[in-house]
RNA sequence: GCGCCCGUAGCUCAGUGGAUAGAGUACCUGACUUCGGAUCAGGUGGUCGGGAGUUCGAAUCUCUCCGGGCGCGCCA
């Protein structure tokens, strides 16, 4: 990369002055550092290496340092053209424009690999992100973790690691949750049958408020309200799903007792929910290598052993008929109960089962991606796995900010029809689509809490950065089905008179395309995806700066040298693999009209 | 009360300790009806929440205050 390039020519270039006698310097670590300048003026990338020397070289004047470094750089590298010492001593590096020339040639060559590298081959990497309780729906929370979780994936795939998705469903038996969420449904189904249903209140100061029946019981005689679950679920979707049961079980189960029939629906009623994110996701583009099922940790007994494993290790204890487990050793801030007092494990015991199975299918590192919310919950997890033997730092923990929506300058509110949860695909992707909304979300770091405005994103349209991107890259396609009409080829990079591309829009573009394998790294190693839509944004702009001012294809009114065109159509052509890449690692399509 | 996160342009957000703090949007002005105008050029707009410190240099690191979000279950 041009980064680690020019570093090691300024490394070389201070051991040189040193060795010559210029630099008086120990056998210190010479750190060198480059950033691209946010002023055109100070060059294509600047070093401040000569500043921080100041103290080692005992040499006061900055530029003094810079200068004798100059003097050592070596001059045939052919990745720069010249070097300047600048203001209070940095050191500006101005690429060759025949390097960046050669960059088409690499990208044709790369073609679909272009951005791509092996840097980080043999590593594996579960990606566990989403994770909603089986119990609703998606949320544009969830909508912004699952954005973040997929194009992080892609990102570290083109780093060379093997990537694995993975959704865990809190789908436990033991779960007071999946209770509360069975017996919802139960108590809905009945509603279904001609039951009024007595809703307690919300605040504890309100009255009790009885919902009529969903349908007029069958023999007409009027039955007696059911109480709804103390903590149940609200939401307007449990009715559907209820109904859904209805229909699949029949009338029968009206004279059970509320806990079997609660049990009886149980699984139906999960898959049904499940059934619900899943296609959800799918119309965000988002496909799991795996969903995990904790009961499953149950059923073939790998809760047990983890506890057994912790207790063997020493790291529990018995208090007030629970099994607790000594976190706080493992700097937690207070110490976990594992198995409540009625015998039943708790989520994290499971939790730390899951984790230990993930270790054990052989991945080198854990990434999840939780909701800020879940943020006093990232320690004990952590000294889970630590007790276990395991190194914590083998798991990041990334937690997303929340994610608010703004309609004509209000904040959405979640619907009665979703229990108050905002959701992704009614309220969001039906709306704007699925590009407007991972663009969006993918364009502020998730360690902020953001807010995306669907007017902007949706009714202004044509204002929309992503239409904005995607319409440089239609606007590239179409030049090259122009040619083609017109019968030129699209020759090979590398056949083509490079050096014609001298104009400073065409360099700045390929300036722009000779940083892509360096953005995609970066945004793999920070994961920070958001690193790329802003670059696609400033690589579009670019390209439209390009389209008015450097025709490629002869017109009516201007004719282009046949020379220039070929060069230019292979500059149209390595800006069009970029993009096409970009988009793709961001899970965006890049459309060849529109 | 304790812990974590966040305060940057009217709005939404970038900004790896570096040079004159940027982009999109909004608003104002102009170009051009083209290889698709879903475009381009220019302009208005900032005490980087306040204060102190660290150093050659701070939006960025430390402390403190103010303001906002979230978390502190034998729930998940």
């Amino acid at each position: 990369m041009i980064t680690e390039q020019l570093a090691a020519l300024v490394r070389k270039a201070v051991l040189a002055a040193r060795d010559a006698g210029d630099l008086p310097l120990d056998d210190t670590e010479v750190q060198v550092s480059l950033e691209t300048p946010r002023n055109k003026q100070h060059g294509d990338y600047s070093s401040n290496i000569a500043l921080t020397l100041k103290k080692a070289t005992g040499i006061p004047d900055s530029r003094e340092i810079a200068t004798r470094i100059l003097k050592h750089l070596p001059a045939d590298s052919g990745l720069i053209e010249r070097a300047e010492v600048a203001g209070p001593g940095f050191l500006n590096f101005y690429l060759n424009p025949s390097w960046l020339h050669d960059m088409l040639v690499r990208i044709e060559q790369e073609d679909q690999r272009y951005g791509a590298s092996n840097e980080r081959a043999g590593e594996t990497v579960l990606l566990e992100f989403v994770s909603a309780n089986p119990t609703g729906p998606i949320s544009v929370v969830n909508g912004r973790a699952a954005a973040l979780g997929d194009v992080l994936g892609n990102l570290l795939a083109a780093q060379g690691c093997t990537v694995r998705r993975e959704f865990y469903i809190n789908d436990a038996l033991n779960s007071t949750q999946i209770d509360k969420f069975a017996e919802t449904i139960a108590v809905r189904y009945m509603q279904h049958l001609g039951y009024p249903v007595l809703m307690p209140p919300r605040d504890p100061s309100a009255e009790s408020v009885v919902e009529p029946p969903l349908a007029p019981p069958e023999d007409g005689r009027e039955r007696p309200p059911i109480p709804f679950p103390e903590n149940g679920y609200r939401g307007d979707y449990m009715k559907e799903i209820a109904r859904e049961i209805l229909e699949e079980f029949g009338r029968a189960y009206e004279h059970l007792e509320q806990a079997e029939r609660a049990r009886a629906f149980r699984d139906a009623a999960l898959q049904r929910c499940l059934n619900m994110q899943r296609s959800a996701l799918e119309a965000f583009g988002i496909v799991y290598d795996c969903w995990f099922h904790e009961s499953s940790l149950y059923e073939n007994g790998e809760v047990e052993r983890t506890l057994a494993t912790l207790k063997a290790r020493g790291f529990t204890y018995e208090k007030e008929g629970a099994l607790w487990l000594c976190s706080t050793q493992f700097g937690d801030d207070k110490d976990r109960v594992l198995v409540r007092s009625n015998e039943k494990a708790t989520y994290i015991a499971a939790d730390i089962a899951y984790h230990d199975n993930k270790f054990r299918r052989g991945h080198d590192r854990l990434i999840n991606i939780w909701g800020a919310d879940h943020h006093g919950y990232v320690s004990r997890l952590k000294a889970g796995i630590a007790a276990l033997g395991y190194d914590p730092n083998r798991l990041e923990i990334i937690l997303t900010q929340m994610v608010s929506l703004l309609r004509d300058g209000e904040p959405v509110m979640g619907g009665k029809r979703h229990g108050n949860v905002i959701e992704l695909k009614e309220d969001m992707l039906d709306e704007i689509g699925k590009d407007a909304a991972r663009f969006y979300f993918l364009l502020s770091s998730y360690e902020n809490p953001a807010t995306v405005d669907l007017e902007l994103a949706k009714k202004q349209s044509n204002e929309n950065p992503v239409y904005y991107v995607q319409y440089a890259h239609a606007r590239l396609c179409n030049i090259l089905r122009r040619a083609e009409e017109a019968g030129i080829s699209v020759r090979p990079a590398h056949a083509v008179h490079r050096a014609l591309l001298a104009h400073p829009a065409e360099l700045d573009v390929l300036r722009k395309l000779a940083d892509f394998p360096e953005e995609v790294a970066l945004a793999a190693r920070d994961y920070a995806p958001h690193r790329l839509t802003r670059y696609a944004m400033d690589l579009a702009g670019l390209l439209n700066i390009f389209y008015e001012n450097c025709r490629v294809l002869s017109g009516q009114e201007e004719t282009v040298p046949a020379e220039l065109t070929e060069a230019r159509l292979a500059l149209v052509n390595g800006a069009r693999i970029t993009l096409r890449n970009l988009l793709g690692l961001l899970g965006i399509s890049a459309p060849e009209r529109m």
